[in-house]
Parts: C-alpha cells; sequence; structure tokens
DNA sequence: GATGAATGAGACTTCATTCAT
DNA sequence: TATGAATGAAGTCTCATTCAT
C-alpha cells in the first residue's frame, strides 16, 4: 500500500545493508574510543555523512549500541544453545563453550569489546539495556552448572571454589577481546586451544 | 608560649588529609560509573562540597585522575621493586608479584579498576598519561621475563607461547578488581593462592 | 534538468553570508564593551541564536576574534602595499598611508577598536595572537623608513626623534577610531585631510 | 576609646601606607593585564598575601580600581587647576596643561594606562564609575575653551574644527602613557617639549 | 592582620538531537 | 536520503567574595 514506513529500528526494511554497515563503522568506534567518549560526529565522520544524518537510519545513538550489543549477545546464544543442547559431557561442553566464544571475539570483536567496557554502567545506569543483566545471568548459570557438573562428575578440582573458578574463567576467555587480533597468527580455534590448555593444565610444570 | 604555630601537629595540615579523601571519593565514583560519565558536580555531591569547590584542591579533573592513578602505580612499583631485589627464583617470583597484585587490588580496587577500564584510552588521547604506557611496558618486561626464565629453568610448561601466557596471567590478576570486595570472605592473600592454584594447575583434575 | 546542483547561486552558499554576518555582530560587541568583558551568550543573542549555535560557526570565541582581526589587517596591509609599491616620495607617501588607515577606520571601525584596546595582552597572552606583533613590526618600519626618508630629503623637520614621531602619528591616526563615526560629518578623505593637516603644518598660526 | 574601628573604604585610618603599596600593585597589574583579566589572586600574589586577605583592606575589586583611578584624577585636577587659576593667555595655558599631563603620566603611569583602557567601559556600564565622565566633560570644557581662546586672539589657526583638535591634543597626550616609561630617556618636561613642538608646528618643513 | 576553605554565579564549550528543505 | 542550521541541556572550570579561626 501507499503508505511509507520509516524504517524501523529493529528491522526496518529500509537499505537494510546500509544499516549494517553504518553499525559496524560505530562498533569500532565506540570500542576504540569508548561509548561516552564517541560523539555521533565522530560515527557520521567515519560514515561519509553528517550527524544528523544518522538519525535517519537509528533514532538515538543509545539505539545504535543496542542494536549492536543485541545483535552480538543473540548469535552468541544462538551457538551456545547448539552446543548445550548437544548432550555433551561437562569437560566437552566446558571446552565447545570456550571454543565457541573465542570463535564470537572473532567475529564480533567491536562488540565484545563494547560490552566488557560498558556493560556494568549501562546495567546500572539504563533500563533500556536490562537485557544485558539477563544476558549475564544465564551466562553465569550456564557456565556454573557447566563447572559443578564436571566438579560432580570428576572432569574438575574438587578443591576449587566454583564461584572463583567461574569468574577466572569468563574473564579469561573475554578480555582477550582487548588484544585480540582477527589477522594475527591464530584462528580462533587455535587461541581457544592455547587457553584451553593453560586453563585446564595450568602453566606449572606437572611434578 | 605566645609564639604562633600555624599547623597543629593533632589536627595535621587539613590540606593532603582533605585531598586524600576527596580523591578517595572520586576514586570510588571513577570506578563505578566511569570517568567520562563521572560529573565533578557527582564528585562535589559525594563530598558535601559544591563542584566549584574542589578546584581549590585541584587543577581539573584530569588531574584527579592522573593523581590516583600515578599514587596506586607508584605504590604497586615499590612492591613489585621489593619482590625484584629478593632474588627469588622464577617460580617464587611469580607467586610473589601475583600475591602482590592482589593487595594492590585489595587496597587501590578503585585506582585498578579505572586503570583497567580507562587506561587505553588516556593513553591514546592525552600526553598527560603517558605514564601509564611507561608502566605498562615495565609491567610487560617484568612479567615476560619471570615466565621466560620460568621455562628456562623447567618450572613453567615450554610448550606455551610466552606472550599469550603473559596476557592470560596479567588479564586474570587485574581483573578480579571489577569483582574483588575487600570486606569479601577472602583475603587478598587468599585469593592470591587461590588463583595461583588455578593458573599453576589448572582446573582439570590431574589424570 | 535532473542534476541536482548543492548550493544555488542566487542564494549564494549560506554560511560564508552568515559568518561574516556574525562577525560583523561580534566585533560590535567586542568594541563596544572588550574582548572579555563580552559573553558569548550577548553575542548570540545580538544574533538571534543561542550561544551554543554559535559554535555550528566558529571553534571558539578567540577563533572569532581571531578572524575579525586578520580580515581587517589583510586589507589593510593590502592597501598599505599598494601605496607603498607606487614609487612616490615619502610625503606623498606619508599622505596616503594616513588616508588609507582613515578608509580603514571607516570600513573597519570596530575591528580598529579591538585592536586598539587588547592588542597589546592578546601578543603577551596568546601565541595564537603572535600575527599581530608581526603585523605591529611590520607596521613600525613602514612608518619609520617613511619618516626617515622623509626627513633625509628635507620634508620633514630634521629636529625630531624619529621614534617619538613615530609613536605620535601612530597613535594619532588609530585612536580616531574611538571616536569616529562612518555616519558622521566628515568622509574619511575629509579626516584624513584635516589631521595631516595639523600633523603635517600644526596647531599654532604661523608666525 | 576602645573601640576598635574596621578600616573605612575611602579614608580608612588602619595601615595607610599598606594600602597605598597595595593599590600600587594592584595599579601595576591592571595596567598590564587589563582589568578584567587581572584576577584577584594574581593582586594578592604579587602583593605576597592570599586572595581573601585583600578584602580586609578593600571591600570589592571594583573598590581598588576605584581608589586608584579617583586618587590619579584628584591629583591630576589639582594640577590643572592651579594652572587655570594662574591667568595665562591661551597659549601658556595650553603648553601648561599639556605639561602637567606627562608629569601625571610620569607620577601615575599605571593609573593612566587603566583610565585609557578601561573608562569607556566602565562609564557604560557602572554607575560606581559616573565620577569618570565628570570628569571628562569636565576635561573638553577645558581644553575646548582654552583651544577657543586661542583662536579668538589668533593664536592657533582659525581654520581647524575645534572639537577634532580637541580630540587630536588629547589622544596624543594620553596615548603616550602606553609606551612613555618614567626611566627613559626623557623627562617628561622634555617629551612634553616635544609633544609641543609637533603639535603647534607640524612635522613638516616649513617653505 | 591574615589564612584557608568554601560558595555561587556565571563563563565557555560540547554534543545529542531536531527539522525544514 | 541526506544536509545545514539550530537547539538546549549539561559539563568543566574560573573567580570574586565570605567567614570562622
Amino acid at each position: 500500500m501507499p503508505t511509507k514506513k520509516k524504517p524501523q529500528v529493529t528491522t526496518g526494511p529500509a537499505a537494510p545493508a546500509r544499516r549494517r554497515e553504518l553499525l559496524d563503522i560505530a562498533a569500532a568506534v565506540f570500542a576504540e574510543q569508548g561509548y561516552n567518549a564517541t560523539t555521533v560526529r565522530r560515527i557520521a565522520d567515519n560514515s561519509g555523512m553528517l550527524a544528523g544524518s544518522l538519525y535517519y537510519y537509528f533514532d538515538s545513538k543509545d539505539a545504535m549500541l543496542e542494536e549492536i550489543l543485541r545483535t552480538f549477545l543473540d548469535e552468541l546464544w544462538d551457538q551456545y544453545d547448539t552446543v548445550l543442547g548437544a548432550g555433551l559431557g561437562p569437560g566437552e561442553t566446558f571446552q565447545a563453550l570456550v571454543t565457541e566464544s573465542f570463535r564470537a571475539i572473532d567475529r564480533h570483536r567491536a562488540a565484545v569489546a563494547i560490552y566488557q567496557n560498558e556493560a556494568k554502567q549501562l546495567i546500572a545506569q539504563e533500563r533500556r539495556f536490562a537485557f544485558l543483566e539477563v544476558s549475564q545471568l544465564k551466562f553465569e548459570k550456564t557456565w556454573l552448572s557447566t563447572l559443578e557438573r564436571g566438579v560432580a562428575v570428576g572432569e574438575f578440582r574438587a578443591d576449587l571454589d566454583t564461584r572463583v573458578t567461574y569468574r577466572f574463567v569468563r574473564d579469561t576467555v573475554w578480555v582477550a577481546a582487548s588484544w585480540y587480533r582477527p589477522s594475527g597468527r591464530y584462528s580462533p580455534e587455535q587461541i581457544a586451544r592455547q587457553y584451553l590448555s593453560m586453563v585446564l593444565d595450568g602453566i606449572a610444570v606437572r611434578t
């Protein structure tokens, strides 16, 4: 029908490719300079347009950030859910989750970096980003139960505080986004293998 | 006696104590909300004064941040240098450095969190914070050489990429500042021991 | 035709015209109230916009001042250089320079007043205004050499201190900006003639 | 009597010497940096005290400025009135007034410079400085009538616009404060004589 | 007489956002 | 689709001034 729809924030039909492009540019800047320190004008400059023009595609700076993070988390959970539904043992699950995480870092480096840097503040300050907290809790439950199952079946050491271990593993994996470069000499799977080797077996020589 | 003394010893010179107090308040807010997202007014509110009054003590918001980070790093390097000058073997050095790091987190939790969140941007954007990069490089050299010495004498596994391991260890330690609470149920030394157990021996059961 | 042209010639590029307009308003206020005593908000009020909007056109209050003074000095030197390149004798040169100066006052009254009031401080306090000092030195050289040539060829009295005379002439001319009104009953050329009469022949009756 | 008087602003008996000293320091800074650009703290620094302490001696920054200017103008008018009451002819009066003006510049260089730079704005902006306008009007009347008497008796050229000539002479004299240095190679009387020679006889060679 | 600490108003500036074209 | 111009809120910082000690 002849009614023109203004593009929707989440699924807008108008020029979805351009949207993606703009979000990628925005994500790169957010990751590098920090969300607050990034001006809309900077994103526009990098996109070859003027600041005001971005508002044709997005409702606000916050909306861009939200879409970046949602896209990343949606895809991440797709992968995680596949792993979790595969009926693997705890050790295998653990390794698969770590590997998927490094793949996510590989594909969404900017989004991961943003998530690392900003999530805490966003959750505390804006209701719009409550979904981040939801994801975090689901995350925690997933990893904790995997670790506990692993302890139960004797695959993980029983003398570790599971909560501390959870944080240890979580940080260990995601912080890699701050230095990992897709074009570096390791593939995500290789990095994952190295990390797993350290986390599972330690860095000390076994005596 | 009729001699007028300026500041009484009992009261102490007011300014330095108040400065410390204000810096602690500022550090707490910076850590919680992020440096950019923190307004000078917020710091003043938390200090029971008006925004302008802070400028009686400090030249600028940046100057406050700089002093917070310098104080932390200066003290940290005092401890590190003591460890490094003690003539310990690489394994012992490693453990001592980790322990000192957790002690630093215990004493300067806010400063560590700020350092984690902001250092990258500060180095890139303001010459005033070049000292952060200097510290980072010294840091890297210290840890890398300790790891390499450990590999050389057979205390650390030889099959690990030292740079990746360095990042792994570094992140592992400092990210703890984002969740560690001084009043929690573990002392810094206990946390250090748990971390060392995981990092050195791994979380998997030895087969 | 279907080709879209960006700015129409009839309208002209909006920005440069508006800039000029805003600079004229700013110059008037700077001249009347003094640069420091003038608030950006005052300029905006006089321009029918909000203070922040000025920053769409100019980087800062200083930048506005700089552009005002540069525009004035550039044009002044254009005229001076034409006079100096005309191969006139010292007396004629002197008269032509004075006349051009009064014309400049006529066209850039506000800028001249600002220059008179602020140049000394600006040169001392901000590197950005070093060009004012350059101009001053060139100015001094020009007038001094004209006077000296005049003395040499016997057109000016030989018993005067040239430096003192230079200052006398310089001040005499430019201070007029503080009271000259373009709409007054004298044209710049008429004012120039009166000034020249006084300066060259004195106000006393010849005995 | 045992009552302690707080020092009065204008005639305060408490430490009048210190007041003078402070006013001299303030005048020097006002003259060099401009009134608005001068901070109370700067004056205090130059006086070896803290900003707040100045308020023991003076009610406000404005009050300091007022006292500086009043002191200067009072003394100037004392001298002028003496000249005007001496029953001299217009030419001699003219020369005597010019000479007194250069003496005033010699004794109150800072005050004269401040007067030159700020009077216009002060008169327009603050009622407290209305006395400046009173003085200006008296000034104008004095010089104008001297010039007119001189024309009437044939001592000054009749073909000059008296108002323009008045401004010419006035500016010519006072602007000297901007470059005259008491320790320079000319005494105020010598400078006066040079100025009079130029103003009365012109700089051109008589043909 | 002077200090040290704080106030409060106001300055310049930045920036996300809007909207007519 | 995009621009150009403008808004308005908010932020950092300055500074004259006050006042208890």
